[in-house]
RNA sequence: GCUCCCGUAGUCUAGUCCGGCCAAGGAUUCGGCGCCUUCGACGCCGUAACCCGGGUUCAAAUCCCGGCGGGAGCACCA
């Protein structure tokens, strides 16, 4: 007896465990989600946000969400309207935090810190212009500021916090290593000037952090036990961990993943946000954004998103993956439990000539699950049928699926044709090209938005009337929709918007 | 140009740290067949990969060297 020994290969047909994070303890791990609030979260944010949120199940840790809010720049502005949309972005994607911390808010705190690295010898205050310091660096040239006593280094810190420099005229640099390999680590900058004024904390400070520094603080400060980034990042994890060594601090370990595209949605944050404030999209939930709120818009469940995401690990490569893997992980949820409904996209109506008289028929709202139930449609001439199918079929015998066959009339379709005379020749079952159908007596209009931003408009059967908005259905032969939100059942037409295939 | 990272089938991934059970596993895609009513699901079958060249070794996807290819960074952005 016994089982047979069938491999002592991994167990791979399960999904892909991601490997355990090191020397994490149980209940003990404290990770964070960062991300800058310019946006709402989209699908590149999708592996941060499930693989952070997978350690914290795992190890029952705690996830925070701190808003990289620092001043930004010109080109790169903190918009005050994003914090909400991305915290709700949280729970549609199934990753609530566990506590919220504003950057914006800790500023003061950077101060002292800065104090420490520049009474360590290691920090000046570089009045460079910009352009200046670029070119030293990369020539690896020391500027005169760089040779400056620590006591300069004080006097000059302090005269940036009392404000006798303008934005631009002095920076905190870091003393790195001018001769070191990297160009893009020589010197970097701690701390700058700035007089933008912040959504959030007015023009409350003028000093504010560069992203590296404020987290070589906050990482220690909020107690992270594990940083868990993308490796674009990988020149902070450096930055971080040279000024723990300065200051003999032991700080979290950080790990990272590579980056994740679709290839269908390759636009930048910045241009949804332009065409969102522009009016140009209908939203952050508009399809074209692939933001995490459009994908829930067209029913792709978080489930299926957590799922796709972590398929690849914490690979380091950077991927370009078709949506379609995301589609058929979300398929494979909710195929079985989705009803089927008609839907004929711009229909054609068609008198079928010697047609039965059938009344109403039951049909089941899926074919392989009894348990899901039937609804009732009406079977009766005229038929809205779709125009593609009747081109393509044209003087050929069809079935309306579930229904009956009929024979097309040869003669080409006019582009603005609206009736059709087709004949009737038989209910047998048999193998013939199947469309779907509905009848005008009880068809209902549907609009529904494309992933394009289009709206294809159609009739879908009666039974919709007693659908509800958030609803997933199947419309046979054309894909899984999701029912509008902004849909209100009993007014025309039915809103739904397109999901997958 | 400099620095770092990556390179397994069409796509993604397991295996690479600790060489042999890997003539390479899984998912998805594609093609065929079945389920006689979907361009969906399900079942079966099939195609298909260790970037290249050297080296070490009885043995290399796995170790070493050298190429080539791809990505990211080189902001007083994040």
């Amino acid at each position: 007896m016994g089982g047979p020994i069938e491999s002592t290969r991994p167990a791979t047909s399960d999904r892909a465990e991601l490997p355990p994070l090191p020397g994490a303890v149980d209940g003990k791990v404290v990770l964070r989600l960062a991300p800058f609030p310019n946006g709402a979260l989209h699908i590149g944010n999708a592996r941060m946000l499930y693989v952070n949120d997978e350690y914290r199940r795992r190890y029952r840790g705690k996830l925070y969400l701190v808003f990289d809010d620092t001043i930004g720049s010109e080109e790169k502005r903190v918009d005050p309207a994003i914090f909400d949309v991305i915290q709700n972005d949280l729970v549609l994607a199934g990753v609530p935090p566990d506590d919220v911390f504003y950057k914006s808010d800790r500023i003061p705190r950077f101060y002292p810190w800065a104090v420490r690295v520049i009474e360590r010898g290691a920090a000046y205050v570089c009045r460079c212009p910009a352009e200046l310091l670029r070119k030293n660096r990369e020539s690896g040239t020391a500027c005169p500021e760089r040779s400056q006593s620590l006591e300069e280094t004080l006097e000059g810190w302090e005269k940036m916090l009392a404000g006798a420099f303008g934005p631009g005229e002095a920076v905190l640099r870091l003393r790195t290593d001018l001769a070191d390999p990297d160009p893009a680590f020589r010197d970097r900058v701690l701390m700058r000037i700035s007089d933008l004024e912040h959504p959030r904390v007015g023009r409350k400070y003028r000093v504010w952090p560069m992203l590296e520094f404020s987290w070589a603080v906050d990482d220690v400060e909020l107690g992270l036990t594990h940083v868990l980034r993308g490796k674009d990042l990988v020149i902070e994890d450096r930055m971080e961990e040279f000024i723990w060594k300065l200051l003999g601090i032991q700080g979290p370990p950080f790990l990272h993943w590579g980056l994740l595209r679709l290839r269908e949605a390759k636009i930048a944050k910045s241009k949804s946000f332009k065409e969102v404030k522009s009016g140009v999209y209908d939203g952050w939930s508009d399809p074209r954004t692939w933001s995490i709120d459009s994908l829930a818009r067209r029913g792709i469940r978080a489930e299926a998103l957590r799922r796709f995401t972590l398929s690849f690990g914490l690979s380091l490569s950077d991927i370009e993956v078709p949506a379609e893997t995301l589609y058929a992980e979300n398929r494979q949820l909710i195929d079985p439990t989705t009803a089927r409904r008609a839907f004929v996209p711009d229909p054609v109506l068609v008198e079928v000539e010697g047609a039965p008289e059938l009344g109403v028929i039951e049909l089941p709202n899926h074919p392989d699950r009894p348990e899901l139930g039937r609804r009732e449609v009406v079977a009766a001439p005229p038929y809205w049928l779709p125009r593609a199918e009747l081109e393509r079929h044209a003087g050929e015998e069809i079935r309306l699926k579930d229904l009956l066959n009929l024979k097309l009339p040869l003669e080409r379709i006019a582009g603005d044709a609206t009736r059709l005379v087709a004949r009737f020749t038989g209910r047998e079952n048999k193998k013939l090209p199947r469309i779907q159908w509905v009848a005008r007596e009880s068809s209902i209009p549907v609009e529904l938005l494309e992933l394009d931003g289009s709206r294809r408009t159609g009739q879908g059967e009666g039974s919709l009337r007693s659908s509800a908005p958030g609803d997933v259905l199947q419309f046979e032969r054309v894909g899984f929709v999701r029912l509008e939100d902004k849909w209100k059942p009993g007014t025309e037409p039915v809103l739904a918007c397109f999901g997958h295939p």
